[in-house]
DNA sequence: CTGATACCTGGAGCGCGCTCCAGGTCAAGC
DNA sequence: GCTTGACCTGGAGCGCGCTCCAGGTATCAG
């Protein structure tokens, strides 16, 4: 039950104290304790649901269906929809994949015709 | 040696006619032939150079480096220069799909705790 | 010859995802 | 008590990669 401040948030998720400030405005974090003085203070739920934001947003879900996301998270009964949304990115991410490894073909077939010179 | 119209190769490459038009402008694309009436007239190898660019922007190369590839291109003397472009751009796609997959890792052990619910 | 359609140019505008800024407040160390 | 540095807010700004627009020209079917 540890408590962090922004700036150890932002070391510890890579994100900058402006985008964690950010990704608060538009919805996407809720609820982040204040201390008496006004200032955020952050818990281990903070940073694993950083960690899952993290997660779609590496793998190239855009900021709105993340607000769809969160949306849904807050709502206990909507399991159902929370894994239709997550099945449906993971079927873009491995398409995401299938398309790099296919692109990564033709740039090693370049390469190796760029050698053969 | 077929010559193809800007929107025979809009259709063929899936670019839009402003992203080709755009292209040619930022000096990605060079010495596209002219109708004696001013219009674009593509050749094969236009398209094989557009293939080029569409990998390298698929997988996410940025368009200040694509301009850089595209004037080595422009110069015999650059082989070297261009292997060692792409084989760095290479590593960063191979990085890339490990990233996605280890992401993709989570997200299926998202999925399989919402289904245990 | 006449439309209709595809194409031309230069430049402005846009959506995304942050990022920066000004002008202030809080808190820990001396 | 004072300094220093981390943090606060609301709002403007930015870089990227296109995309759209106005106003005009070429080409082709009938």
């Amino acid at each position: 039950m540890s408590r962090y401040t922004p700036g150890e948030v932002a070391q510890r998720t890579g994100l900058s104290l402006d985008t964690l400030r950010y990704y608060e405005r538009i919805g996407l974090l809720d609820g982040i304790d204040r201390t008496p003085g006004g200032r955020r203070e952050y818990s281990d739920d903070d940073l694993g649901w950083l960690e899952i934001l993290r997660c779609l947003r590496e793998t190239g879900m855009p900021i709105q269906r993340m607000r769809r996301f969160a949306e849904l998270c807050r709502d206990d009964d909507t399991i159902a929809e929370r894994i239709a949304l997550l099945e449906q990115h993971d079927q873009s991410v491995r398409e995401q994949i299938a398309m790099l490894q296919a692109q990564r073909a033709h740039l090693r077939r370049k390469i190796d015709y760029y050698r053969a010179l």
